[in-house]
DNA sequence: ACAGAAGCTTA
DNA sequence: GTAAGCTTCTGTT
């Protein structure tokens, strides 16, 4: 082995392990005994080797071997002599895998090497050693945590299930330390499945953070302490002993004797015949039928061989053949290959009738009520319905769901994220209680882990797509949706529009706006149906149960997906009636329904971030926050965790004593920054550093370190989501990332905002409304002088300032407008003497006297802030001058705090509501206008609250601008004539920084 | 693994 | 004083 060459390391217990235990409990037992994980392993084997052939891939074996443990005592069990004591038996139905998986490796042809009194973890960090100091780099084949000591420049490990590398960075990542500190890390926590003791209580996280202070575990064990929390300290004192040991048993032996020279792995083609007999024995028909064509055989020509089963003796040597063995095919039932998981239940002929929504005779009132009626009424059955998988049968539903008129729809994707999600399978339901899921992307098991393994008759998924294109884009059928842009995302992705639509999330939230916390469909389920739809956590699993939907069953995914689309057409069948009832039919079909498709578009678009500058100011940051932070301990005398408040809080007031802490809630010493601001401002140089620190780590964690994993790997740019249903006031949210919270008031906040950045040849134009819920204000409660001000384009707090004050806005000094400003923000926020004493660092009485005086000089505020409350009182809602309405349930409690917030919260509502509505105003019609202007390939990116961000070509640049000002400016018209103008200042730049 | 609190970012 | 989302810590499950 020499420089260049690359070494491959297969674990194959660790394999086995694995894959067996990452099979759904479903299907493995439906699956009588499953070959999944020795599947599985041939797949990886052969893509292994597959890869070692094509050039083009970057990481190519040049040398390969497959190991395994050999029996369970080994020398660890000298030292400690529990270790792996409480290890039960392997499951019996995995038993007899570990021996076909030694056969498979030989089929390979390929190096099968175990060692007596070695786990295969030490020959695997011996092989490691060896091929490092040959000069050759190594992968790991496994993600095995007690390999992750071996992971360095030269030796990398790579996960085959999740197709994941494991270096340093991952490493860290994961863990919180890098490699060479893994040994140690393991050492204090311990292992429960091998039973290495570790110290009790002290988990990876403690253990990587108490690591990251003392640096190893002898400094630690040493110095314990100076631990601060008392738990820790004793548990680490009174455990140093079991630390030791745990770390003598974690330690890969790297110099295992007598071990096969290198050269023995050198990988050599495949033998075609003599795999394929084994495969057809095995009845691995894909990889079969694969294998004969890479290499050129003739499968048919090729007898399978004879393979024999062990049972018993689980992971034990090489002799196969010992013990009792069966033909493989009498254990697996003679099922081909990968058929896991149940069928799918089909609805037996003439079980619950359709109950059609088009040909009922009746008036349409008698007629909606009716339907709600049965929407509501009638029983949820989840195993009538249909898993469709003939695509005879999809579209004769095609045809059904055509005859309806209307058709709920719903996809089922592999994630949260609908410019990743896979699709696995749609549902529709075109009557109540009548619903089908088509599975298209659902697999199998580990069998299948590398390259195919779909769950055998789903139709293809391009056939059903064909199918169900023409009815998603039928200008006559009716797609109702829960979340429509979710699923107009991904069906974009696939070249499908969906269109005429309705989206009961958007019908609930225009006709419940603030009444009920969620939108989600569980909660309008329950609401409005009385019935609980099965939860996704139970399909899916969570934590470390959680798997994707493409790996549920078909029988378990099609309850729980067509349950979702029987519950969307029956939410229709409720909701709709009552957006007509309610008057409300004008701003779900204006304010909410038309931003759908905007949202989804911009969300495809993203927008691109400059990762180099991202990376170079986390860089900056992190020494800069290493540098206070040295500079804190030093101040404090020991190292304490400045990111704990608890910890900085009992340091600050109680042991240094500085003055004026004053208590949280849950009786915690404050630690706000308003509080450490005023602590420097008398001197304390303390309080100063952990501001300064506290600002470096925030944009560190939460901007550029967070920010390029948001890169999506297609598109190279960032894609955040919104949400049209979460705010109660109608504002949108961005998330995944949150794209409406990135720092522009500090100079090194604003760094950020340097990184998103247009495309070459193009630029950023940002453009933002001027002072906009203000000039609602001066519009809705007709305030003549603040109506004057904003028709002049005068200085607004500047004026306010002079009414107040009685000074001359000419050399007006710079205190007296800060009051008047926040006077005016707190007027929007439904002003009080508390908050707004707060805000200004003053008396409550001084405070109280500002208000005063402020509705002496503006009697209308006083009356419209008034009117408001009443209103609110007596409807228990507010409206926006577009007419959304948002519900205040609680506005007459009994109790004073609780009616007072209501009443802010809805004051702020209308002001903060109508803003909302025509900045969504100017959304919707922003694509037509730049079409008419030729300006096509300018592009709307992000929206944040009173900014738009579009990217356009540099020579569109000039001509764009006063478009999206006409758009903005006037995107109340002409539903309201607003008696204040609109003003709106936008700008092009090459980044958002700039443009801003 | 999850939930709540505290803290910080935006409009 | 309004409206959001994300990270870290802390304690519980």
């Amino acid at each position: 082995m020499k420089k260049g060459d690359h070494l491959f390391l297969v674990d194959g217990s660790g394999y086995i392990f694995r894959a067996y235990h990452a099979l759904p409990p479903l299907t493995r037992k439906s699956d009588g005994l499953p070959v999944g994980a020795v599947s599985g392993f041939c797949n990886m084997l052969w893509k292994l080797m597959q890869d070692a052939r094509n050039t083009d891939v970057g990481v190519t074996p040049t040398h390969l071997a497959v190991i395994f443990d050999y029996s369970s005592k080994t020398f660890r069990n000298e030292l400690y002599p529990e270790y792996k004591a409480n290890r039960s038996a392997p499951p019996e139905d995995l038993i007899p895998q570990f021996g076909l998986i030694r056969q498979a490796t030989k089929a390979f042809d390929l190096p099968c090497i175990e060692m007596e009194g070695f786990e295969a973890d030490d020959l695997i960090a011996t092989y490691c050693r060896l091929a490092r100091e040959a000069g050759a780099d190594a992968t790991i084949i496994s993600s095995d945590k007690d390999l992750m000591q071996l992971v360095g420049p030269a030796v990398s490990m790579y996960d085959p299930m999740k197709d994941k590398e494991i270096k340093i960075p991952e490493v860290i990542e994961k863990w919180g330390v890098p490699p060479e500190k893994m040994i140690d890390l393991q050492a204090l926590t311990g292992d429960s499945i091998d039973n290495v003791p570790g110290v009790p209580g002290i988990g990876p996280k403690t253990a990587a953070l108490l690591l990251e202070q003392f640096g190893d575990l002898d400094t630690l064990l040493a110095r314990a302490g100076e631990i601060k929390q008392e738990k820790r300290r004793e548990a680490i004192i009174a455990n140093a002993e079991k630390a030791r040991i745990s770390r003598l048993l974690v330690t890969l032996k790297d110099d295992v004797p007598n071990v096969e020279p290198l050269e023995d792995f050198v990988l050599q083609p495949p033998n075609g015949p003599k795999l394929i007999a084994f495969l057809k024995a095995l009845e691995f028909t894909t990889l079969t039928r694969r294998v004969a064509e890479a290499s050129g055989t003739d499968a048919a020509e090729v007898e399978a061989a004879v393979v024999k089963v062990e049972l018993g003796d689980a992971a034990h040597g090489p002799d196969v053949g010992a013990g009792d063995s069966v033909p493989t095919s009498a254990l697996r039932g003679g099922r081909p290959e990968g058929a896991g998981g149940g069928e799918a239940a089909s609805t037996p002929a003439g079980a619950s009738p359709p109950t059609p929504l088009r040909g009922e005779g009746d008036t349409p009132q008698t007629l909606a009520a009716a339907r709600a009626e049965t929407a509501a009424s009638m029983p949820f059955d989840v195993k009538s319905y249909t898993c469709i998988r003939d695509i005879a049968e999809l579209y004769r539903w095609m045809d059904e769901a055509r005859d309806a008129g209307v058709v709920a729809f719903d996809t089922e994707t592999t994630s949260l994220d609908p410019m990743q999600a896979e699709l696995c399978g749609f549902s529709i339901a075109t009557a109540p209680g009548r619903a089908a899921y088509v599975p298209v992307g659902h697999k199998n098991g580990v069998g299948d882990l590398l390259g195919g393994g779909l769950v055998e008759n789903q139709i293809p998924i391009r056939d059903a797509l064909a199918a169900l294109k023409p009815l998603l884009e039928d200008p006559s059928v009716l797609k109702v949706a829960q979340n429509l842009k979710y699923d107009l995302v991904v069906m974009n992705r696939h070249g499908i529009d969906v269109r005429p639509y309705d989206d009961t999330m958007l019908l609930s939230y225009v006709v419940d706006g603030g009444a009920s916390t969620s939108h989600g469909m569980d909660a309008l389920s329950e609401k409005w149906l009385g019935h609980k739809p099965i939860a996704f956590k139970d399909v899916s699993g969570s934590g470390k149960s959680f798997q994707t939907f493409d790996m549920v069953d078909l029988e378990r995914a099609t309850c729980y997906a067509a349950e979702d689309a029987d519950v969307t057409l029956r939410l229709w069948l409720v909701l709709k009636p009552r957006l007509v009832a309610k008057g409300l039919v004008s701003v779900y079909e204006r304010l909410e329904r038309p931003l759908v498709p905007v949202l989804s578009n911009m969300e495809q678009r993203g927008i691109s971030i400059d990762r180099q500058i991202l990376s170079r100011l986390s860089g900056e940051l992190a020494q800069n926050a290493a540098r206070i932070e040295d500079e804190i301990y030093a101040l404090v005398g020991e190292r304490i965790n400045i990111g704990s408040p608890k910890q900085l809080g009992d340091i600050l007031f109680g042991r240094m004593g500085l003055p004026g802490g004053s208590k949280t809630k849950t009786g915690q010493w404050s630690t706000s920054a308003q509080l450490l601001e005023d602590l420097a401002a008398e001197g304390h140089e303390l309080p100063r550093k952990i501001v300064d620190w506290r600002q470096l780590t925030k944009l560190k964690s939460t901007y550029t370190d967070a920010l390029p994993g948001f890169v999506n790997p297609e598109t190279g740019r960032v894609h955040t989501s919104y949400a049209l249903a979460s705010t109660t006031t109608g504002r949108l949210s961005s998330s995944d990332p949150n794209l409406q919270n990135i720092p522009v008031r500090t100079a090194e906040g604003r760094k950020i905002r340097t990184a998103f950045v247009a495309e070459p040849g193009h630029r950023l134009i940002s453009a933002d409304y001027s002072q906009i819920e203000l000039r609602v204000l001066a519009h809705v409660a007709d305030i003549p002088q603040l109506k004057k001000a904003f028709s002049e384009g005068a200085d607004i707090h500047a004026i306010t300032a002079s009414e107040m004050f009685n000074v001359p806005v000419a050399g007006m000094p710079s205190e007296i407008r800060r009051r008047a400003k926040a006077i005016n923000f707190g007027i929007i926020y439904g002003i009080s003497a508390f908050g707004l004493a707060n805000q200004l660092s003053i008396p409550r009485e001084e405070a109280s006297d500002y208000i005063k005086r402020y509705f002496e000089r503006f009697p209308g505020i006083r009356d419209y802030i008034e009117e408001t409350k009443e209103f609110a009182r007596r409807e228990g809602y507010v409206e926006t001058i577009f007419g959304r309405r948002i519900h205040y349930p609680e506005i007459r409690s009994p109790n004073p705090s609780v009616r007072a917030f209501n009443e802010r919260a809805s004051t702020n509502a209308r002001l903060q509501g109508t803003a909302a509505d025509i900045i969504r105003r100017a959304m919707i019609r922003m694509d037509a206008a730049l079409v008419a202007a030729e300006l096509d390939a300018v592009r709307m990116l992000l929206q944040v609250h009173d900014e738009l961000i579009f990217e356009a070509r540099e020579e569109d640049v000039e001509l764009a601008i006063p478009v999206i000002r006409e758009v903005m400016e006037n995107a109340a018209m002409p539903a309201v004539s607003m008696s204040v103008p609109l003003s709106v200042d936008a700008r092009a730049a090459h980044n958002w920084d700039e443009a801003h």
